[in-house]
RNA sequence: GGCGACAUAGCCAAGUGGUAAGGCAUGGGUCUGCAAAACCCUGAUUCCCCGGUUCAAAUCCGGGUGUCGCCUCCA
């Protein structure tokens, strides 16, 4: 498979390391609030990268992280009067109940900042030693000018990075761009011990720490958000090369932005939506649609309208999967020949792959699936399937729709008996041509959200 | 100022040299007691504009226009 890789600014084929394995680390949230949509992006796209390595066959090992303390989560605290880590424990238990409503599977490791100080203070140490990072007053900054490489991944020489660097007050740095590795700690703050003093970690060295802890000095995927490019994987670069002496990261993914009226969606910018806000509107799973309907790196402009379209979209996708399900209860052992129509559906199964082989062309992948869907309508639905062609159809829907990660929200509960006597007594009515009585009953069971279709194999039903 | 992305039907969105996928919406038809679902048909003589290369361009080259992003915490 290939992958667009952003160091080198084109697609390249995927290889790993190690044959038939593969070390991806993405990089997680600060958990301070709900997410928003532009968080639920990366989230559904490289958890559609995983299952689809694994689809390949490769063993996916899969970090992501939690920032659990940043100055916006204590910020927050103070805010509240509450501990930082009662603010970040909330957050990561919203965050997964956003995640899982998403069908985000776990990640092999989900590291916490604060659970590798130990680690993180071995990297710094390294780089002091060695002459990358020094202390002032507690703080211990980075020299991006001592690391040549600096701007590699960005694609910008150091000279014009700096003319939009600024300096906050407070820091005592040599030169404009130079980070914080380690941050002394103000009165009030939570801090750890260190050699430099009581502090906390700067936001760019816990991932180079974590990538190291969990996956090794060097790993095959890093990614994450376009907005992280710089300065975060630049510093994690950086950091990481210096200390390690190897490379960090053969391959770099970045998903783009989503934007609201053409404008990129952001926490600063306070034009966000949260995942949970649209959840209970529409659903979660039209936003898990929405963020893999188009190609992971080019931009998404939200809105209302789109979503809507997005569970129109998947609608179709259930009708059809009910309808295996029918299907299936109806069904017959025969011997049927259809090796024609399971020609068909294996053709559709090559698009899939060749598409998502694509940098992971999820759009095209989605088209594939549609087709199947014509293909599945027109020669198994309706059709006095055996129940082999039938169970064919459904291992193919689910094994295509299952990769993506979609049509995963079928809970169908077992209706119960007053509903199931109410659709007997209809059928009854309808045989007795007392149309006007059948319809009453079809109505007030729409009204309680269940949808009743007339087929030639009895009256199937399902919830809206 | 430096670096980059995008512009395809009403909307979403593939396609990067061979004559415009797929979805949503619309209109017509088949099926149905009526519906629903499904299926069939319908829609860009054309891919922001202007030049150029080519037998052939949405796709390549040059020049415009417009929108957005990074360079500052952010997915």
């Amino acid at each position: 498979m290939k992958i667009y890789n952003t160091m080198t600014r084109g697609k390249e084929e995927l290889r790993t390391i190690k044959e038939g394995e593969v070390k991806v680390y993405a990089c997680g949230p600060t958990v301070y609030n709900f997410i928003h949509i532009g968080n639920a992006r990366p989230l559904c796209v490289f958890d559609v990268m995983r299952r689809y390595m694994e689809y390949r066959g490769l063993k996916v090992d899969f970090v992501q992280n939690f920032t659990d303390i940043d100055d916006k989560i204590i910020k927050r605290a103070n805010e509240e009067g509450v501990t930082f880590k009662d603010i970040s424990e909330k957050y990561i238990k919203e965050f997964w109940t956003d995640a899982k409503g998403m069908n985000i599977r776990e990640a092999t490791v989900h590291p916490k900042a604060t659970e590798n100080i130990g680690e993180i203070i071995n990297i710094i140490s390294t780089l002091v030693e060695k002459g990358y990072a020094y202390e002032v007053d507690g703080d211990v900054y980075f020299s991006p000018s001592k690391f040549p490489e600096y701007g590699k991944l960005s694609h910008q020489p150091l000279e014009d990075l700096e003319a939009g660097a600024r300096i906050m007050v407070g820091e005592v740095k040599k030169e404009p761009m130079d980070f914080a590795l380690w941050k002394s700690a103000k009165p009030g703050e939570p801090y750890w011990e260190s050699p430099w003093g009581k502090g906390r970690p700067g936001w760019h060295i816990e991932c180079s720490a974590m990538v190291r802890r969990y996956l090794g000095k060097t790993i095959d995927i890093h990614c994450g958000g376009q907005d992280l490019i710089f300065p975060h994987h630049e510093n994690e670069i950086a950091q990481s090369e210096c200390c390690n002496g190897a490379p960090f990261a053969n391959y770099w993914m970045h998903n783009g932005y989503i934007n609201v009226d053409n404008v990129k969606m952001s926490k600063s910018l306070g034009n966000f939506f949260t995942v949970r806000d649209v959840a209970e509107k529409y659903g979660y799973e039209p936003i898990r649609y929405l963020m893999i309907s188009s190609q992971y790196r080019s931009p998404i402009n939200y809105s209302v309208d789109i979503i809507e379209q997005c569970k129109a979209s998947l609608v179709r996708l259930y009708t059809c999967r009910d309808s295996l399900d029918f299907e299936l209860q109806n069904a017959e052992e025969r011997d049927d020949d259809f090796s024609e129509t399971e020609k068909t559906f294996s053709s559709r199964r090559d698009k899939f792959i060749e598409a998502m082989d694509d940098d992971l062309n999820t759009a095209d992948a989605i088209a594939a699936i549609f087709e199947l869907v014509r293909d599945i309508n027109t020669s198994v639905i309706g059709k006095n399937p055996s129940k082999k062609l039938v169970e064919a159809a459904i291992s193919i829907f689910d094994e295509l729709t299952g990769v993506l990660g979609l049509v995963y929200n079928r809970k169908r509960k077992s209706l119960d008996s007053e509903i199931e006597e109410l659709i007997e007594r209809r059928t009854a009515a309808r045989k007795a041509r007392d149309f006007a009585a059948a319809d009453k009953i079809r109505d007030d069971l729409k009204a309680r959200g269940i949808i009743l279709e007339d087929t030639p194999m009895g009256v199937k039903w399902h919830r809206e």
